[in-house]
DNA sequence: CGTGGCCTTGAAGAATCTCAAATAATGTGG
DNA sequence: CCACATTATTTGAGATTCTTCAAGGCCACG
């Protein structure tokens, strides 16, 4: 399999998703590893992300939980008690809000050093649910331990705020995305995304494995799951891309920019 | 014009919006009128809200500054540098997100007490636009001087997270909207949203007068001003509405909040 | 080697968009 | 203060995109 080498470090194959996955309790006590900032080589776009040494050296002092997760188990559900902010060490989640009636978005996807969790600061309670996409690896971060650091160092203040506020502005673009781009410009959209968060993570931007499924997809870019089948086969035959079933090889990564509006600046 | 009262404190009436409307620079200096929060009749729905008495007090250290902004005038552009925080005093805002080809999506819509320009904290600088609706008047918070404060007392740092993180639910629930709901629940989420927040304003929830556009509303929406205008229309037929140009009057909420199903909890 | 999940593809249908035209409301310039 | 230009809204008809329904293939797993 050469091409699972592109995602080298992750689980060596996905597992298949269990239909009635057990769940992890909402926010059940992480297992007694503990992970130190300083030393994650993920330092660099986590949390700790633009903070001095000492105050890093703080963050230690938090001696993060670290916990293993498996394919389809949820790190938290709506409603769940907000207790721990969760950074991905290794694997990947969604974030998804379910309605009334059972209709599921996906509203992110979230790779190593990404944060989760943070919809449930403004009412206590998580908005949404987590669930791995593969088996993984996260730090359950203490939210109330992290505050009070962020009381004593503005440094930490700042990269806390900064960080809610990407959160909204990465919103932003979903919601320009799924309230003005047909299926094609979508897809792009997702596609060109995935391939530079891959990038800034050491992986390749042109090969990569898709972690979810076409009806995930589907979901989180607000269409079918077999349209978003189709437009990968119009993408082929326009030669911009190789697909064969999650492996993605993009051809032309130009013309796939071109197929969708980056906003203005 | 027995419906102008509904909205009653509002402006006599709404201003056509110029073509080219002047740009008041974009984070030029406020006007010397200082605003005091503990006085303020916004200041339960606003930025002090669930604050002591002892942050209240230190909010209205700050004096903002206090500004009138006519029809049509942007309050910040994408890109323009991050100063400030605004809060609505009066009049309606809409924020918006611009594709390089033109395209415009409205990413929220804005009043009385709320706040505005918090996906500035990330890069230092704007990521959308926020353009008044109607004659409106505005608080600008200077961020600095506010983190300043966040940074000696707790309770402040908080209620600023809290903001933001509420912020980001507002996001999810329009994600949900425009990506799994048909034109008739998202109008009808739409409308009840609205109903709710004038409600929470002292104004009646049934009854009350748009701001804004066809085209704004179907921007936000994710649809074409025609369908959003074929929507009101089916809802009066359905006796769910009436609807005169931009006079709404809800015949039947319940009925309404059936059309589209909220969130699960 | 059979089963179930996931993906692809086709064909028909539905929802929404596009284009067009009529009407109403509003501000502008005379 | 009136006629006109402009903009907003509504509505219809046809085009388009996306969805729905259905069938078949592939692959991993038991």
């Amino acid at each position: 399999m050469k091409h699972e080498a592109v995602l080298a470090p992750a689980p060596v194959r996905v597992l298949r998703r269990p239909v009635d996955a057990p769940v992890v309790g909402g926010d059940a006590a992480p297992t007694p590893l503990k992970t130190l900032c300083s030393n994650c080589h993920l330092r660099d776009l986590c949390l700790p992300c633009g903070l001095e040494g000492s105050d890093v050296q703080r963050l230690d002092s938090l001696l993060f939980g670290r916990r293993r997760i498996r394919t389809g188990e949820t790190l938290y559900r709506p409603e769940d008690r907000f207790q721990f902010i969760y950074a991905v060490r290794s694997g990947t989640f969604k974030s998804s809000l379910t309605l009334a009636d059972g209709r599921e978005q996906v509203s992110g996807f979230h790779m190593a050093g990404e944060l989760m969790g943070l919809d449930g600061v403004a009412q206590g309670r998580h908005a949404s649910a987590a669930t791995a996409l593969e088996d993984a690896e996260i730090c359950a971060i203490p939210y109330t331990h992290l505050s009070e650091l962020a009381a004593g160092s503005s440094d930490m203040q700042m990269v806390m705020a900064r960080l809610m506020s990407r959160e909204i502005v990465r919103e932003h673009s979903l919601m320009m995305l799924l309230g003005s781009m047909n299926a094609e410009e979508r897809l792009a959209a997702f596609l060109i995304n995935l391939s530079q968060r891959l990038k800034a993570r050491g992986y390749s931007s042109h090969e990569f494995h898709l972690r979810m499924s076409r009806a995930e997809i589907g979901s989180y870019l607000g269409m079918k799951l077999e349209t978003v089948s189709r437009t990968f086969s119009a993408f082929q035959q326009q030669r911009l891309l190789e697909v064969d079933k999650r492996h993605i090889r993009i051809l032309d990564l130009e013309a796939l920019a071109r197929a969708f509006q980056g906003p203005i600046h």
